[in-house]
DNA sequence: TTAAAATAGGATAAAATTATCCGAATTAAA
DNA sequence: TTTAATTCGGATAATTTTATCCTATTTTAA
């Protein structure tokens, strides 16, 4: 059996939106959060986590400081401009909504795989989705116990 | 970088919902087909595909005939009551629509992840999608040149 | 009955994704 | 200035997914 079929995000994708979400959550209050402290309340692997985070870095959705006190943080105004997408982005680069579903060279009207027309609209609104949600939406959920980063 | 991030698909379900478009597209023409005329048609590794229709066949989605002059076939009279879906949960097994996206244990309204609700209706409307589309549909489609398998 | 053409299925390999380890660089406090 | 706490980044390992190979089995036609 060829395992698992409709992934909506990779593990990375995972770890990157649930750890960008805490480090907001932290943000708002002013403290940096470390990558051990990230690990811990999503759930993840510290060291693969490390890597995802500096993707995010290196693409300026969040910031880090080196050395003794340091840790991830965002800047508090930037919180609520940030999308899923930006994240998502980041760690897959770009070609995200573009590609056919069933691996046709390229997703065109004019050479459609059978399932073009389908997945148009579905992947249409997952992009919306993806455009149309903030972090700070997210953390303030969090922070209110309306969701859950793990278990 | 860490690649991909929103599939629809596996591989394998790409090219079992592909050659099983073309396997339907032949048995109306009351032929069957060979793995071989399969994977050059839908242009996929032969050995793959082969391991692939072996589950198909398993899950009664396709039949096979073994020996010269064998090869795949649906019945024609079932082609048009199997859905995407059913494709799709054989080679997947099933817990499709059931994983959080975000990749807590459960999906649970009780117990939300930060994207729950957002996804929610994406992934409905991925199910409703997999759940109302039959094959039928699909080989018309490529019967009149309307959609392609390839390139 | 034999030979050729197919699928079935086990074993293995390659590639991609996920995960770990460790040393280097940086930072702030003591 | 030293030390401890951190992120950064390269190397490597484990796991999963994708792909290949080879032999066995089945089937039909000659
Ligand atoms: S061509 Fe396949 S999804 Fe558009
Ligand atoms: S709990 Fe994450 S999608 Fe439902």
């Amino acid at each position: 059996m060829y395992q698992i079929v409709i992934y909506m995000f990779s593990k990375a994708c995972e770890y990157g939106i649930k750890a960008s979400i805490f480090i907001a959550l932290s943000s708002y209050k002013g403290v940096r959060v470390s990558l051990k402290a990230i690990a811990k309340e999503i759930n993840s692997p510290e060291a693969f986590t490390a890597k995802i985070l500096q993707d995010l870095v290196r693409h300026d959705v969040i910031n880090s400081m080196k050395g003794a006190y340091g840790g991830f943080e965002i800047d508090k105004s930037l919180i609520s401009s940030i999308k899923l997408s930006d994240i998502v982005n980041a760690i897959d680069g770009d070609a995200i909504y573009s590609g056919c579903g069933l691996g046709l060279d390229t997703c065109d009207e004019d050479h459609p795989c059978p399932v073009h027309h389908k997945f148009k609209s579905v992947r249409e609104e997952l992009r919306f989705m993806l455009e149309n949600t903030n972090l700070e939406e997210l953390a303030l959920n969090i922070k209110s116990g309306a969701s859950f980063l793990k278990v």
